[in-house]
Parts: C-alpha cells; sequence; structure tokens
DNA sequence: TACGTATATTCAGTACACTGTCAATATGGC
DNA sequence: GCCATATTGACAGTGTACTGAATATACGTA
C-alpha cells in the first residue's frame, strides 16, 4: 500500500479542499472591487476565446456542471457583461458573446488574476511551482473522463 | 516572472478547481450508499478524534467556515450520527460527540475512503503521488493565516 | 460590581456544485 | 416524412462556502 493515511491532515482530498478554499479566497480579496468570483471569470475569459459558444459547449470548455453553469451566466447577463442571443441554426441554443464592458472588464482584470496565480505558488520555490502544477494537470487530464462536466476541446464535439 | 499563463487551462486556479471537482466526484460514488458527503466525513472523523470539541473549535481544526459548519452538524444530527449536548463550564458552547451509529457509521466508511484517496492519486507514480500530498500540504500551510477559517491546533487555542 | 471586549452560536443573503426532471427542438435511420 | 433518440436549456432540491448581522454568554479590568 502507498499512503495508506488515516490522519485527515495528510489525505489527498482533504488537502485539496483546503488549497481550493485558499485559492478562491485569493481570488476574491484581489478582485473584490469587480464583483467578480472566479467561477464568472473563467467563463468570461473563455467565451472571450470562443465567440459564439452556447451554454454546453462552455460547460465543457471549463469543466464546468451544465446546470450551475446556467445560473452564473445569469448572473453576468444581469451585470451586462455577456448577452445571450438566439442561434440561427438551432433554435434550442442561445449563443454567448462578451458585451464591450465584459471585454473591458476582463482586460482590466487580467492583472489581478495573474496575482493570484503568482500569490497562490508563492510558498513554494520556482521548481516546485512548475512541479505542482505539473501534476495537478496530470491529475485533472487523466480524471477527466470521470466528471459529469469533463474538460473536452471544441473540436472533439463532433 | 515565473509562469505568467493566460491561458485558463494553466493556472494553478483553475487546475485545482477541477481536481477538487475530481476528489468530491470520487467521494460521492464511493460513499454514495452512506448518505455521506466528504465534509461530513472530515467533521465526523475529527469529532471522534476530539470528542466533546465545540463548533468553533471544530471549525479550526478540520477548517471549514465556521457558518457552513453549523448547517453540516444539523444534518448529522439529523441522521443521528452526533449529538449536541450542554457544556457544563460555557452555557454558550454546544459539544460535540459522536453516537454509537456515527462511530460505526464511521468505522464502516473507512475503506471507502481510504480507495478514494487512492483512486485519486492512481494516475500518478508513486513517487509523484508523494510529492504532490506534500506540495499541497506545504501551500496549506503556509496560506493558512489567509483564511477565514485557518487550521489551527487544539493547543494553540489559548 | 459594572463595563467593554471577546467568544459561541444562529440566521439571512449570495454564489457555487451536483442530481434529476421536463419541455422544446434537432437529427439520423427508416 | 416519421419516429426513436439525443441535445439544449430551464427548474427544483440538497449541500457546501462565505459575509455580515444579531444574540447570548464569558471574562478581564477598573
Amino acid at each position: 500500500m502507498n499512503l495508506p493515511k488515516v490522519d485527515l491532515h495528510e489525505m489527498p482530498g482533504h488537502l485539496i479542499r483546503r488549497v481550493h478554499q485558499i485559492s478562491t479566497a485569493l481570488f476574491s480579496a484581489e478582485c473584490a472591487t469587480y464583483d467578480l468570483t472566479s467561477v464568472q471569470y473563467a467563463a468570461l475569459a473563455m467565451i472571450r476565446q470562443h465567440p459564439d459558444v452556447d451554454a454546453t459547449r462552455l460547460s465543457s470548455l471549463i469543466a464546468f456542471d451544465r446546470s450551475t453553469l446556467g445560473g452564473v451566466l445569469d448572473r453576468l447577463e444581469a451585470k451586462s457583461w455577456i448577452s445571450r442571443h438566439a442561434s440561427p441554426s438551432d433554435r434550442r441554443a442561445r449563443l454567448l458573446r462578451l458585451t464591450p464592458t465584459g471585454k473591458s472588464l476582463l482586460k482590466r482584470v487580467e492583472p489581478a488574476v495573474l496575482r493570484v496565480q503568482q500569490r497562490m505558488l508563492e510558498p513554494l520555490s520556482i521548481e516546485d511551482r512548475l512541479t505542482v502544477v505539473q501534476l495537478l494537470a496530470k491529475l485533472a487530464n487523466a480524471h477527466n473522463d470521470l466528471l459529469s462536466a469533463p474538460l473536452r476541446t471544441l473540436s472533439e464535439k463532433e
């Protein structure tokens, strides 16, 4: 057996929960003035990268639960950062796009977001920062298929 | 600058969110039959380790938000896994203890919980498993003071 | 003893996160 | 062209997470 820890404080699951807690705390501290959550940022950034995605495709891109995303998009729309308009080819779908306000907000918060990543990893050596990011990416990608909202690329859609 | 990634998929914050998502998904898959969440497990395990803690102290031990913990404890009490009784020395506090049902449940789920940790790290080499746990622990502990619900040991309380 | 401050708990409000369900619409095979 | 099936988006229900406020109690100090 490898790592059969019974102590909660050494369990990977618990450590990840704590680190995630820290990550979102740092994010809200840096971005409080913008009234923006980390989840909302992810959605905005991905909509910018893929204008006119539908909600389902977007949820795949950022590994979001589809149901949760609905509420997130509602809040983004209420703040006039995105617009939802009907798809010309599929009357069920509503396509997403950044508004000018959304674009400029995204540009303004970008430095703060990068600062969060920096502060997050600050306690580690330069070497360890790279290592932890690589290992987390490896974990996330390996487990991808297990998720209800797995990360997929657009081209995989077909 | 080190790691000034603008791509969402390489941002530590986003990776951590995904890994956390995976971790809780694995937990509910393994423990679905027990109607137990990972958060509830953490609370139960820590109450077993520290019988007669109060809720505030418990929230420090498992790095929980104090307000959130209230609801978690309500659910645990509703399932008769814990009992809350008045403290003899402090009439504000309500002390927590496992019920016999709670104790036996905890014993029964323990193998599943360990299985979750194992499956979580399975995609990594034995070496990398240790590394990632160590780095996550380092991050969590270094950032501890920034949290609204920082992890503290009981002896630090005074 | 009276007071101010710190602590223990609860509650209201907001935002995720996931499950499951439902209606509307698309699509592929026939 | 029709139907089985899949997809898109909405909604309800439960559980976590955090903020801020309210209430009750404890405690140190003047």
